[in-house]
DNA sequence: GCCAACGTTGGC
DNA sequence: GCCAACGTTGGC
């Protein structure tokens, strides 16, 4: 932990969940990023993930799915709420002083100029190492190059 | 709704 | 520790 410099990351979230433009109606554009049951992904964001990092925000299960907006990490890694109450995020395994599941703190910062979907990260030979657009890659939170985040920006400023 | 890919669980 | 069964993700 307590790495030095930015780093880029993929956040995917179901928009009938909780999409972009939630996000960007949300008190003051922020949101706790719960619900994370994945080790994997859990651990980076409890241990990689840190204040000022930039997100991409990538629907998934969409019509279509891409990235629709860009998100910065505003607060540190903190156990998730959620695993304490009842219902489908229950963790009986969790304590106060033990948690299981982590999330961090993001706030939008603006949304992409139009919906880069999935097909046009596919179709980018500059982007073929970016999981998404790998087969069989589920991760939640995926790290990202700068040049994968900044293809992905120039992307969406682009004319379809 | 289908199903491939992957993660997790649990019997042994 | 192996691995089959099961559950979930997520594109299509």
């Amino acid at each position: 932990m307590g790495k030095a410099g930015k780093r880029w990351w993929l956040f995917k979230s179901e928009p009938e969940e909780f999409s972009f433009g939630d996000l960007l109606k949300a008190p003051r554009k922020r949101t706790f990023w719960n619900g994370v049951r994945n080790y994997q992904a859990r651990n980076l964001l409890r241990d990689e993930v840190q204040v000022g990092d930039l997100v991409l925000y990538y629907h998934s299960n969409a019509q279509p799915s891409g990235v629709a907006g860009i998100a910065e990490v505003v607060g540190a890694a903190s156990a998730d709420p959620t695993q304490f109450e009842s219902g489908d995020y229950h963790e009986p395994r969790a304590t106060k002083d033990a948690p299981v599941w982590f999330g961090v703190e993001v706030a939008a910062v603006k949304a992409l100029p139009r919906l880069v979907a999935l097909e046009e990260l596919k179709a980018s030979a500059a982007l073929a190492q970016m999981g998404v657009v790998r087969k069989g890659n589920r991760l939640s939170v995926q790290p990202l190059t700068q040049a994968e985040f900044d293809e992905v920006v120039r992307m969406a400023a682009r004319k379809v």
